[in-house]
DNA sequence: AGCACGCCGACT
DNA sequence: GTCGGCGTGCTC
């Protein structure tokens, strides 16, 4: 039987580069002359309501769409994306409820600009010659209702720019004859340095070198001896040393991830260096790309460095990062053509296209939560760790996880294969102080680690509450907190009473404790300055130090330092002390109780000798589970908590930030959001946002029982809330706060 | 009738 | 995102 022959021609859907919730990917006609180059993934330019727009092929409708009625009007040459890179962004923007165009841009070279016009022609009055670019905004100030005549005539047309790439200058020796430079030591040290450098040198390398200046260069030029030219820089690649051979135990962990799969390696932070450059290795062994992505920029220093030495000379490997500017879309060209062996990079290459099949990821220190961008801001809103999930599964090439402490939401996730963990040989000592009964914020024990400090040369480092931690209020009877009625969460301390941070129910304060009756009750949680004032006065000298966030004093001298979880435990000391675990075992966000493992862990990691740490929960079991080094039996706990409760990875949340007027808000949410709820997915809120979110923000949390729904949820509510006037709206999925 | 404003859907 | 249509409520 022959198949019927189709109604309609063929067209293609096309995903604008519009950052909106609002546009889905529209049905473009495919002319007869653009059949064979329009394919999934062509930069192609549309028209929408009369305007031209960029937009990204991402299906083929070979038998055509009656929505479809306008015609691809061009296809950009030199630029196209791999149709798994089209999937791959179409998979992330479901898990992650976010619009197409900064997923696609993310996949596109850096720096593409999308917004400008190449001038065709002119008109009376006009101000730009022909061939000139002009930028968008430009054009619709010049000419405000014009400028769509303007397109329709032809006169301007959309013309995505690729960044120019950069040059660098060189200098050049020539045959000229040999000038006499006996009186001119300066240029006499360039000459010989240029030498050195087999005669050809950039210009700014060898200035350095020779330590002169630009005008001893000029004169020397002057003679005609050297001369200096502008060429087009190369990207900034290394090249291997060759100089170790990978660590035995990870170059075992990276071949089993050059067979495929999800794997998961729970190596501690100091051996992630060797990890990676393992499985660099291994991919290069096979001829195979690598992407190793590292939460950030600091960490990459260390993980390339342990990549050269591992690598073959013949092997090349970048750092990538958004910090690099022009140099960055010269690597983009270079991953995507395969000539880039091993990429390390930041969130921002999480995407980028690679040109051999089947390349390697490695996902460095998993659980950072700096592997996702914040919702609102430029970048793809969904954790690395969720991408390269993705993208293994896309693309079928292996991804190594590396964390001593993974999430909980990789721990949990069916089909990630776990390599077993080798032995953690350095663990201190731990002491847990029960401060049940004790109203002071040191126990005799630490204070006597830091004195015995004082003397000896030792150094120890008290770690405070991070700042702008939500306090809570907790019992120095019994040691119970204040938690909501509904949601037995810890109520959060403010100015004026208590609050629940998820429900909102207000509390008003109270002097005793409703479990024990009690009139202990206090706000937990240390100031860093509270503590090192109460620390210099117990120890009777000023010499301590402070180590929180921008203030750093006698950092690196003073026997004692107090300061911030983050500074203070990425350096080494001989004693650590948390004076205030219970803050952390009982702050209210959910997730607390994984940072609180991860912080418990990092703790005793960050320790030589002795760990003190003080609590009103000695028995707590994450607390015990983190000192023992003993992440399964947490993990196995938590995971159940977590799947009775319903909450990732068992279940959906995603979190909504809206910012406008109360009233504007609450009108969209009852008019807008509530109808577009299917059942299953429960809608919390609106409650104020955390206060980081800004004034005037409030928050949704739509939940279900299946994280597929919940996304579902989460882009419907999205696309509908768009088209509010005088609110902004932000989709987190799986939040960190809640 | 004439206009500002906000809501709402279309845009392929 | 951007636009235009339309109902509402106000003023002349």
């Amino acid at each position: 039987m022959r198949p019927e022959p189709s109604p309609h021609p063929p067209a293609a859907r096309v995903a604008l580069l519009v950052n909106t919730h609002a546009l889905p990917p529209l049905s473009y006609l495919v002319p007869p002359e653009l059949r064979r180059r329009v394919t999934t993934g062509s930069l192609v330019v549309v028209r929408l309501s009369g305007r031209s727009e960029l937009g990204v092929v991402v299906g083929l409708l070979p038998d055509g769409d009656d929505r479809a009625r306008e015609e691809i009007l061009r296809v950009v040459e030199r630029l196209r994306l791999p149709s798994t890179t089209v999937s791959l962004c179409l998979r992330v923007c479901e898990e992650a409820a976010a619009p197409l165009a900064p997923v696609l841009r993310a996949a596109l070279p850096p720096g593409l600009g999308i917004a400008g016009y190449r001038v065709r022609g002119s008109l009376p009055g006009w101000p730009w010659r022909p061939g000139e670019l002009v930028s968008r905004s430009a054009a619709r100030r010049a000419l405000g209702a014009g400028l769509r005549e303007a397109e329709a005539a032809g006169i301007l047309e959309l013309a995505p720019s690729l960044p120019e790439p950069g040059t660098v200058e060189l200098a050049v020796i020539t045959s000229a004859r040999e000038p006499d430079l006996s009186r001119a030591p300066r240029q006499r040290a360039l000459l010989e340095a240029l030498r050195r450098r087999g005669g050809r040198c950039r210009v700014d390398e060898l200035l350095r070198e020779a330590s002169a200046s630009r005008s001893s260069l000029r004169a020397l030029a002057a003679r005609g001896k050297v001369r200096t030219l502008r060429v087009a820089e190369p990207p900034p690649l290394l090249e291997g040393l060759q100089s170790e051979l990978p660590e035995r135990t990870a170059a075992d962990a990276a071949r089993r991830v050059l067979e495929g799969g999800l794997w998961l390696w729970r190596a501690p932070t100091r051996a992630h260096p060797a990890a990676a450059a393992a499985l660099a290795a291994a991919a290069v062994s096979a001829g195979r790309q690598a992407l190793i992505l590292i939460p950030e920029v600091e960490m990459m220093g260390p993980v390339v460095e342990q990549i050269r030495r591992v690598l073959p000379k013949s092997a090349s490997v970048a750092t990538y990062h958004a910090g690099m500017g022009r140099a960055r879309s010269a690597l983009y060209g270079a991953a995507a053509a395969g000539r880039l062996d091993v990429l390390v990079g930041t969130r921002s290459a999480a995407l980028l296209p690679l040109g051999r099949p089947r390349p390697l990821l490695c996902v460095v220190d998993e659980p950072n939560e700096a592997h996702r961008a914040e919702p609102g801001y430029e970048g793809v809103p969904l954790h690395v760790r969720e991408i390269s999930l993705l993208r293994a599964a896309a693309e079928g090439g292996g991804a190594l996880f590396l964390s001593r402490c993974p999430s909980l939401a990789l721990y949990g996730r069916p089909g990630v294969c776990e390599i077993p963990p080798p032995p953690e040989r350095r663990w201190p000592a731990v002491r847990i102080v029960d401060m049940r009964g004790s109203g002071a914020p040191l126990s005799r024990t630490a204070l006597e680690a830091c004195r015995r400090a004082l003397g000896t040369g030792r150094r120890v480092g008290v770690v405070g509450n991070r700042l702008g931690y939500a306090t809570s209020m907790v019992c120095n009877g019994c040691g119970a907190a204040l938690r909501c009625p509904r949601c037995h969460l810890a109520l959060a301390v403010l100015a004026d009473g208590l609050s629940c941070p998820r429900c909102g129910r207000r509390e008003p304060a109270r002097e005793r404790c409703p479990d024990c009756g009690s009139g202990r009750l206090g706000p937990a949680g240390l100031a860093v300055e509270r503590l090192r004032r109460e620390l210099s006065r117990s120890l009777g000298t000023d010499n301590t130090g402070l180590l929180a966030g921008g203030r750093i004093l006698r950092a690196d001298e003073a026997p004692v330092v107090v300061g911030t979880p983050h500074p203070m435990l990425s350096r080494r000391w001989d004693c650590v002390v948390l004076p205030d675990a219970d803050h952390l075992l009982l702050a209210s966000p959910a997730g607390a109780r994984e940072r609180a493992f991860r912080l418990l862990h990092r703790a005793a990691e960050a320790t030589e000798r002795l760990l003190i740490i003080q609590t009103r929960h000695p028995e707590d079991p994450v607390l015990r589970a983190a000192v023992d080094d003993d992440y399964p039996s947490f993990a196995r706990v938590e995971l159940g908590r977590l799947r009775a409760l319903g909450y990732p990875p068992f279940g959906g949340l995603v979190a909504i930030t809206l910012r406008g007027p109360e009233e504007v808000v609450r009108r969209a949410v009852e008019s807008r959001v509530r109808s577009a709820l299917q059942s299953g997915v429960e809608l919390w809120g609106p409650v104020p946002a955390p206060s980081a979110d800004g004034p005037s923000a409030w928050r949704l949390l739509l939940r279900s029982r299946e994280r597929a729904a919940a996304a579902r949820a989460g882009r419907l509510v999205a696309r509908r809330l768009a088209r509010a006037e005088r609110i902004s709206v932000r989709v987190e999925v799986d939040p960190e706060e809640v």
